[in-house]
DNA sequence: GAGGTTCTTGTCGGACTGACCATAACCAGG
DNA sequence: CCTGGTTATGGTCAGTCCGACAAGAACCTC
């Protein structure tokens, strides 16, 4: 890399025309529905289209730190911490303008309030995943958006297998329930409740008992109990998503 | 991205320098030991050290076809197809000439023969990984390469256990004792036979078996059956590592 | 044929899982 | 206060998966 071993004549200095930009994947968790940040965009290709948050690389700037940068820039939200690298997305004609390389990145927030619009986008909404990403889809997004996206919805969904990720989605204190929630939403399959406090409580050093309470709604219901996460983000014990059945069938192994 | 929204007064034809760049992690297994291909750079920065293929994108070229190219001139290796993104690099300092993002591919293949050294490298080699990410590296790589390498190693780790990404590093046909090699080989670690056979053959979708057999080496032993993988590259039943002990121990759940 | 090696098939007990139930602790309404 | 509804929590139970291990099969060399 990195040049590698640059051809014979080839001036780095007089690379070809390729611009690198980032762009950001923001979820949260509203009312048991995944939502992803759109900002309205502004300019010539795509003009009036919803597409993800992002921009250019500044020259002396860390990827993750620009995306972190053009995030508060176009929908005030931070960050900062929490930023992950998804993939690079790099196809020539993916933008018109001129060959653009773009690394997309992803955020996991807690559900906040409304969005201020950043100084660079027309407007940034809160919009759920399922209308971008359904089958059919209410919002065609800019460029392959819709593709990464995907990739990310993905990439956290497998995430959650594996990591603490859950807890970014909600508050510093939270019940299983609102926990559950989030798997649920970003898998797309209910939970069985007393299943999943199994899996998650394995873990103990991930997860913390508060001896605190919330106070059930209206509609009643056992006080539950808040957890709070602690500082390790590897589980332990996985809390694996239900089979997810290939489309072949269960696919048992040898019959007994 | 893809620009997002520009800001104004910004020409995109006028952007910031960054390059883009593509390096390939060529992974093999050769007599149980997991190999990377190298090669020795001729050029300026870091010239005479070892670094992983690569080279800078041209405007009209995906990315994975760069990936393709510059593998090709350099080692003469044909990796066209099973190239996949592992992701990108960009940290500012990570090039001393100028600010370049680097993609990074990764590779399978089956142990081949001797590496032609390419146009533009000055020699291509296959290297055990050990003396690379090992504790007390042989060999210091260009760059952020270590980093790179260490990276894709995890990732094909992973896809050992989901995917049947394994065949890629056998040939059309092979045995389960060849294909068990891999998995210990990337994973560093011994599996058992027994259980190794149970979990691959659980996928009847993904490996098929043949009516041949091999013929034993010195050694002796039973002649192994020989095996095929079909077209299905998803693992229906995953193989997954040994528990891989987290540093914190076991971490039982609930005591019963 | 003896001894060694690898491949292949089974077995067994423990761990984990999903489905499900029972109880606890709260609500609102009569 | 009592009843029915709701959520949380904990437990059971049978089926599945897994690692450890044993045993036999089929080949080698000496």
């Amino acid at each position: 890399m990195t040049g590698g071993v640059a051809p014979p004549g080839y001036d780095p200095d007089d690379h070809p025309r390729v611009a690198v930009t980032v762009d950001v994947v923001v979820l949260t968790v509203r009312d048991g529905v995944l939502h992803v940040v759109l900002v309205e965009r502004g300019d010539d290709p795509w003009a009036g289209a919803w597409a993800l948050p992002g921009g250019f690389v500044r020259p002396d700037e860390d990827l993750e730190a620009a995306a972190a940068r053009e995030l508060a820039e176009e929908t005030g939200v931070d960050a900062a911490a929490h930023l992950e690298q998804i993939r690079a997305y790099g196809d020539p004609d993916r933008d018109p303008r001129m060959r653009i390389v773009t690394v997309a990145f992803l955020a996991v927030l807690r559900d906040v309030g409304p969005l201020e619009a950043g100084t660079d986008a027309v407007g940034a909404e809160l919009v759920p995943v399922a209308e971008v990403l359904g089958r059919r889809p209410k919002r065609r997004l800019a460029f392959d958006h819709r593709q990464i996206l995907a990739d990310a919805v993905e990439h956290a969904g497998r995430e959650l297998e594996s990591t603490s990720l859950a807890a970014a989605f909600v508050g510093p204190t939270f019940t299983l329930s609102q926990l559950r929630q989030v798997y649920e939403a970003v898998w797309e399959t209910p939970l069985d409740p007393g299943n999943f406090r199994r899996k998650v409580l394995a873990n103990e050093d991930a997860f913390e008992a508060t001896d605190e309470r919330i106070v059930p709604s209206a509609e009643g219901g056992k006080p539950a109990s808040l957890y709070r996460s602690r500082d390790v983000r590897q589980l332990s014990s996985p809390v694996r998503r239900p089979s997810w059945d290939q489309p072949s069938g269960p696919s048992k192994r040898r019959r007994s």
